[in-house]
RNA sequence: CGGGGCAUAGCGCAGCCUGGUAGCGCAUCUGGUUUGGGACCAGAGGGUCGCAAGUUCGAAUCUUGCUGCCCCGACCA
């Protein structure tokens, strides 16, 4: 992408009302903008890290066995009767009412809807395990959303759901979530730690929500520190398989919230030199919740003696668009933004120092389509701006790699190629830049 | 939902107390000089001062109501 044509507005001073690190350097970068109390717009290189997001959480949504589906963000009022949440949920729960007077809501969530796709066509225990889900626009109305994207009244989520026959068969299931999700945030390069959760309003007796450590997380966690150094389940980890050495490994440590945690036991548990006290970022929950939605809305189906059971389920959140804030917390400096490979928006910013100069011009234009060709996403500073705006626009941005054609260097014919993570540069050659880059983002 | 604050050009702000028809920096546009870490000079454009009533000869400024937004706390992917 040619930045001249692309629509990238950066602000050089921060607009006052964002008070974290993440939601500024959104704005600042270009890739938000609010259009209400925790409404935004996403803007085009915004739009592209959420859409990475996506792609990974698809990814390991699939390895792990999930199907994909798209249900409405609009609802009828009457599903959410037969479960009993239509009153329950109170104030947060956005109701509409449509031209004939029928009563909507923007979902805020999706049990009831997949329980009642489920029990429309699903009839027999053969058809179990069955696991769907879908990334979707939900709405809640926050008392008080703040902190830009991490907090919205509207944001991503993807929801998963399990139906089983049994609790045994849905532990399984959870378990395959819950190691899903510990793939899904390291390959973002997030280390998100599971830690023992109440169920809230959604019900059941088996949850862990997800926790990402960051100073400027909402709420207070306690953990092992051995936490940060765990490895994750590869690539090859067999989701037919017992996960349950897996997920035994990843909760035997001490790991709360602040809601739950139990001071005695966590110093009891934790030598003292590795117990963590410090602020974390939800990104996720999983909840089994046994027959709590399949009583009441009849999602039943036939067992091998022919008697009828209600299904075991449980549901699955990641917050996409919130792992955007959790992932710029994570990663930046004092310039701006740092992004892993895997959700940068573009892999690398070619700046060419003196567009209209012969040299510039025709080494930039040449690396430009050669990384294109080789399969790397490449925004290109074809602009006429000075030298430091540029590189200060490419800090900010946060592309992994940046490499500047410039006349002072190209007199010897090389280029200068910076690693944004560590700050290290080296002059190459325009061949070996682009070997060296191949070899880094792609395979 | 309790407490506090703000609303004036795209962004950041001053002006309000003590009413006289709007200003600064950045950004934008034009010309020139510059050009390896957010340049300089000259000129230009851009605002029904959040909305609505009221007081007044006259309201950004005083009064009342409304709306929007932000911050602190209790709640949530």
């Amino acid at each position: 992408m040619r930045l001249s044509r692309y629509f990238l507005p950066i602000l050089k001073e921060t607009p006052k009302e964002a008070e974290i690190v993440s939601h500024r350097l959104m704005l600042r970068a270009g890739m938000i903008r609010q259009q209400s109390a925790g409404i935004y717009s996403w803007l085009p290189l915004g739009l592209k890290v959420l859409r990475k997001i996506e792609r990974i959480v698809e990814e390991e949504q699939a390895r792990a066995g999930a199907i994909q589906l798209l249900m409405p963000t609009i609802q009828s009022a009457d599903l959410w009767r037969e479960s009993g949440r239509y009153d329950a949920y109170g104030k947060e729960m956005l109701r509409i009412t449509d031209r004939h007077e029928r009563e909507m809501l923007y979902g805020p969530t999706n049990e009831e809807m997949i329980t009642e796709i489920f029990r429309s066509y699903v009839r027999s225990y053969k058809d179990l395990p069955l696991n769907l889900y879908h990334i979707q626009w939900k709405f809640r109305d926050e008392v008080r959303p703040r902190f830009g994207i991490m907090r919205g009244r509207e944001f991503l989520m993807k929801d998963a759901y399990s139906f089983d026959l049994d609790k045994e068969r849905a532990v399984e299931a959870y378990n395959r979530m819950f190691v899903a999700y510990l793939r899904t945030y390291k390959r973002m390069g997030l280390t998100a730690i599971p830690m023992r959760a109440e169920t809230g309003p959604i019900g059941g007796d088996l949850s862990h929500e997800f926790i990402v450590l960051a100073d400027t997380g909402e709420s207070e966690v306690y953990c092992h520190a051995d936490y940060l150094g765990k490895e994750t389940p590869g690539e090859d980890v067999d989701f037919n398989g017992d996960l349950t050495p897996i997920v035994s490994d990843w909760t035997s440590l001490y790991a709360a919230t602040e809601d739950i945690v139990d001071k005695a036991e966590f110093e009891a548990s934790v030598p003292e030199d590795k117990r963590i006290v410090a602020r974390g970022i939800e990104v996720g929950q999983t909840f089994y919740f046994g027959t709590k939605y399949s009583e009441p809305l009849g999602a039943k189906v036939a067992t091998s003696d022919g008697t009828e059971v209600a299904v075991h389920m449980g549901s699955y959140g990641v917050g996409v668009s919130r792992l955007l804030g959790a992932l710029i917390e994570a990663n930046h400096d004092e310039n701006g933004i740092i992004w892993p490979k895997s959700v940068a928006p573009f892999h690398v910013g070619l700046v060419n120092l003196k567009p209209g100069d012969d040299l510039t011009d025709s080494v930039s234009e040449d690396l430009y389509g050669k990384l294109e060709s080789a399969g790397i996403e490449v925004l290109y500073d074809d602009t006429d701006t000075r030298a430091g705006a540029k590189f200060a626009t490419m800090d900010l941005i946060g592309l992994p790699f940046q490499v500047v054609a410039g006349p002072r260097g190209l007199k010897d014919g090389l280029l200068e190629v910076k690693d944004r993570a560590t700050g290290e540069k080296e002059m190459l050659s325009p061949e070996a830049t682009l070997n060296k880059l191949t070899a880094a983002l792609t395979g």
